[in-house]
RNA sequence: GGGCGCAUAGCUCAGCUGGUUAGAGCACUGCCCUUACAAGGCAGGGGUCCUAAGUUCGAAUCUUAGUGCGCCCACCA
């Protein structure tokens, strides 16, 4: 190992060219060029935005949690729109993509609380709504910062200095002129009914920020006995602490079982209150005993059946879920699931207790603080949904919107054509407070984009705000416009949000669907009056082997830091994105990670090939003067069809496949022919062909490492700015600026380049061959072809290749060339390789190889040629199918008769 | 209970509007330290494309059903 290290760092150049020659280490050290290129950038300003005459082009980043840090849901989400952005960029588009972050109500304050409580052993009222608040601010400028960093490490292009907060006063006014303008238009209000109320956190959530969760139960069946009567109705509950609340029994009106007993009481045990036997048809009288208790203020159904019938509602908890006033003494002051217990203790004394049964449900969680939600009768503010979510989905319906991949649109519409009201209001400190003022004297309400300081209705000036604030999607849904100095005239136009707006691609997890994308469509057209972006991506959610989610609890994430500490910026980007499909899943674990290393490894190594034969004097001519080789005008066709295929993959949002293609032209063409074949030219003493050689090959690996760019800036950048010059390119100051790879500019040879693939071919079976029998390839073997009239010019001019890469001493090339005895055959379109191997083969091997190959060869002619004899393919099939199925047949068959002579021949 | 998606090589997946000798990466086998790269080169092995039926001249690809697995939505106590 070390011997051989040495060999390598022996410089291989001659003389004179060592002052002048380019120099570069023998592998890619990222850590060495990430930093470096990525202060250059910055410093010239390359990702700057403003409007111009070029066409825009434009990404919202989606925000990241402000308390976060760097996940692999960002490094494939967020490259995923930096290769984009990229991309556009180089094509000359004005491409911004709109940094962000956002406030983060309920986790902020959640860890701020935290933090608080371990350090000063204080909680949030201890120390005061102002002082909390600041707080939070603080967190937020020290942890706010850190995810910034994260992203410009990994290579995020976006328009930093456009960096946007949801608490910054520009946006901060946007969300106070949006709440106003609803509540004025009416779709703002406030209303009491249940709302899902966490426990922990004291606050109302939303319906979308809940999960639920199977859990395994039980349903216990208590008795509950008829006032004035023996008789007994058993009813089911998983909750039976809520009957400390319950208002009624309920039956279905057409239960023949309890039609005796509606309209009589039950006498409720435990709090000895009457309630009434009502009957409803919400009620199924195949499930449990058909008889259910009743409790509005703690059950959504129940409390429309307490609307209903007019009910009371009585509440037992309070904002802890602990057992109020209202109950028996014994039970005051219980938390719910101890409050529980004890009422089951209770019925069985009681004798009430009839079983109990185990009992599989799903039960809803909060998000935020993973505690069971309680639906808790509560006073909150709502936004009137149905007139915003109509015109959303009628965009998505007429392709304003269009959603990648296409199933998301029904769930999407799924959503707003069932759409609920949207609670907005929490009961936090950290957020937008509430714009609503309450007047002391006449209790009178209202709102204003300025604080008002007297009531309007009497004139007083005893005002008090509203406590509450605002959801934080609220001021997220806003981020198509907000950050763009909406809605001030003056800001707006500095920030250029009509240039801008709308958005082209939004490039988020499916995930926040409803709580973040629907709701940005329904602003954008409500105050923007058009769709906020036209292409909705749903990024591949991420997995590790077992398929499982990441998660900080589970631990199984992958963190992309380690990532790129071991393997750099530009391979976490290139594994990210390669492995990541166009919606579905990816799984993945850190090995995978190892594939993008050695890629940017090869490339570097390539060009550090390239550069041993490349000074700072180096002339390069365009191609256009160059009198191109066969495997020249292969190469450049390569180039020109990989960037077609890239260029149409990034359109449709294919980038795994364009990556792909990527990755197959610079391992495949560039390096194991284009190298290769190029070597013996590059080591000849033939001045001309030298320079005409180097030209290409020059020109081809600019264009690699730009269509590579937006994969991996960094390597690229080193490479390009090493690399002189070709005349044929642009040549601006940085390799993020320069022009991406145009297939209607490149030059494509397609004669040219099927001639040189069957060379390629006879090299490849000529090798296989050796390999087969077991022909050292260090042995020289002499060659005689036969092959068609074509081929015979085009091999004829290209020996040297042949021999070189397939070890072959002389060759003898014609069209009749017929099998010499003793020699090995390679086989393929259009040629036969014989190779003499007098006394070095075994040729019964040789025989089998044949034969076996005869086998494999018959069984497709005698396929094609069923088919060529169905007369309905004939008939049916499309002319060309059928003429291309006829070449194929005659090529196969022609293959076999060789191979057939030639196992004749070796007798 | 509804909706969506997935099932192709040992593993992770490509295969987009039906016509290929079904591909890639990793893993595996053999041969090569050929001075860009052993994180490499060359050559290989490995698949009844989940099952069944159907449409079609032709199905991995379209239809239907089944099986298995994911995800989302939903108030059955």
């Amino acid at each position: 190992m070390v011997e051989r290290y040495l060999t390598i760092c022996q410089p291989a150049i001659i003389g004179e060219q060592i002052a002048a020659m380019i120099s570069i280490d023998s592998s890619y050290n990222p850590k060495k060029y990430e930093k470096k290129w990525w202060d250059f950038w910055e410093q010239n300003n390359f990702f700057d935005t403003a409007a111009s005459n070029k066409a825009p082009y434009t990404i919202l980043m989606p925000p990241p949690n402000v308390t976060s840090h760097l996940h692999m849901g960002h490094g494939t989400t967020y490259t995923f729109q930096d290769l984009l952005i990229r991309w556009k960029r180089m094509q000359g588009y004005t491409a911004c993509w709109l940094p962000g972050t956002d406030h983060a109500g309920i986790a902020t304050q959640m860890m701020v609380e935290k933090d608080l409580e371990k350090t000063e052993g204080k909680t949030r009222k201890d120390i005061g709504r102002e002082a909390f608040f600041a707080r939070c601010q603080k967190w937020r400028d020290v942890h706010g910062g850190k995810i910034y960093q994260q992203f410009q490490d990994i290579g995020f292009s976006a328009d930093w200095k456009r960096s946007a907060y949801t608490m910054d006063e520009d946006l901060s006014a946007a969300v106070r002129y949006v709440f106003v303008t609803l509540f004025k238009e009416g779709l703002i209000y406030r209303g009491e009914r249940l709302v899902n109320w966490d426990t922990v956190l004291k606050t109302a959530v939303s319906d979308d920020e809940l999960y639920s969760e199977e859990m395994n139960g039980h349903l216990w069946h208590l008795r509950y006995p008829v006032e004035g009567s023996d008789e007994q109705i058993v009813i089911a509950t998983t909750r039976p602490e809520t009957m400390l609340g319950d208002t009624a029994v309920a039956v279905h009106p057409d239960d023949d079982r309890y039609k005796h007993l509606v309209g009589r009481n039950i006498r409720l045990p435990i709090c000895d209150r009457l309630i009434p036997i009502i009957a409803d048809d919400y009620v199924k009288s195949d499930f449990g005993s058909g008889a259910v208790k009743i409790t509005p203020a703690h059950d959504p159904n129940d409390f429309e059946i307490g609307k209903r019938h007019k009910l009371p509602f009585v509440e037992i908890f309070d904002d802890a879920a602990a057992i109020t006033e209202v109950a028996p003494e014994a039970f005051r002051g219980l938390d719910r699931f101890v409050a529980r217990k004890k009422v089951i203790k209770t019925f069985k004394e009681l004798g009430l207790f009839e079983k109990e049964e185990h009992y599989k449900h799903s039960v809803p969680h909060s998000d935020r603080s993973k505690s069971i939600v309680e639906p808790k009768l509560s006073k909150q503010w709502y936004v009137r949904m149905k007139p915003l979510a109509e015109p959303a989905a009628a965009a998505a319906r007429n392709g304003e919107l269009n959603f990648f991949p296409k199933s998301w649109s029904k769930t999407y519409l799924y959503w707003l054509d069932n759409i609920q009201d949207w609670c907005i209001s929490r009961q936090l400190w950290w957020g937008h407070q509430i714009p609503i003022w309450y007047c002391d004297s006449c209790d009178h309400l209202q709102t204003g984009v300025e604080d008002p300081t007297q009531c309007d209705q009497c004139g007083s000036d005893k005002l008090t705000q509203d406590p509450d604030v605002l959801d934080t999607w609220f001021s997220s849904w806003l981020w198509p416009l907000s950050p763009f100095g909406w809605p001030d005239e003056k800001k707006q136009q500095e920030k250029d949000l009509n240039y801008f707006y709308p958005s082209n691609v939004l490039i988020t997890a499916p995930e926040i669907i409803f709580l973040w994308v629907a709701r940005m469509v329904m602003a954008g057209l409500k105050f923007k009056g058009e769709v906020p972006f036209k292409d909705i991506y749903f990024t591949a959610v991420v997995t590790d082997k077992q398929g499982k989610k990441f998660s900080k609890t589970l631990g199984n994430g992958i963190d992309p830091l380690e990532i790129i500490d071991k393997h750099g910026a530009d391979a976490t980007r290139f594994t990210g994105v390669s492995m990541a499909p166009l919606g579905g899943r990816v799984m993945m674990d850190k090995s995978d990670f190892d594939h993008g290393a050695r890629f940017v490894n090869k490339l570097w190594n390539a060009s550090r090939f390239l550069f041993n034969y490349l000074d700072s004097d180096t002339k390069l001519k365009p191609i256009s003067e160059v009198d191109l080789d066969l495997p020249s005008q292969w190469l450049l066709t390569g180039l020109s069809d990989t960037a077609k295929r890239v260029n149409e993959s990034f359109s449709n949002y294919h980038l795994n496949d364009a990556v792909d293609r990527i990755y197959h032209f610079i391992w495949g063409q560039f390096c194991d022919w284009g190298l290769e074949c190029a070597k013996q030219s590059l080591q000849s003493s033939d001045e001309q062909k030298r320079s005409e050689v180097l030209s290409v090959l020059v020109y081809a690996l600019d264009g690699a490492l730009r269509l590579a760019h937006p994969i991996m800036p960094f390597v690229t950048e080193e490479l390009w700015q090493k690399l002189p010059h070709h005349p044929d390119w642009d040549r601006p100051k940085s390799i993020v600026v320069a022009g991406f790879p145009d297939e209607s500019k490149l030059a494509s040879y397609a004669k040219s380049s099927s001639q040189w693939q069957a060379v390629l071919q006879m090299i490849t079976s000529v090798r296989s061959v050796r390999q087969q029998v077991g022909i050292s390839p260090k042995i020289e073997l002499d060659c005689l072809i036969k092959a068609s009239d074509e081929l015979v010019a085009v091999v004829d001019g290209n020996q040297e290749y042949i021999k070189k890469l397939a070890n072959i001493k002389s060759i003898s090339i014609s069209s009749s060339q017929s099998r010499p005895e003793h020699s090995l055959a390679a086989i393929g379109k259009g040629f036969e390789c014989y190779l003499p191997v007098a006394g070095l083969v075994d040729f019964t091997k040789e025989r089998g190889r044949i034969e076996g190959e005869i086998k494999r060869i018959t069984k497709i002619v005698d396929g094609i040629s069923n088919k060529l004899k169905n007369k309905n393919f004939v008939e049916r099939a499309p002319e060309n199918v059928v003429l291309q199925t006829k070449e194929q047949l005659e090529n196969m068959s022609g293959q076999l008769q060789s191979l057939k002579e030639n196992l004749a021949a070796i007798g």
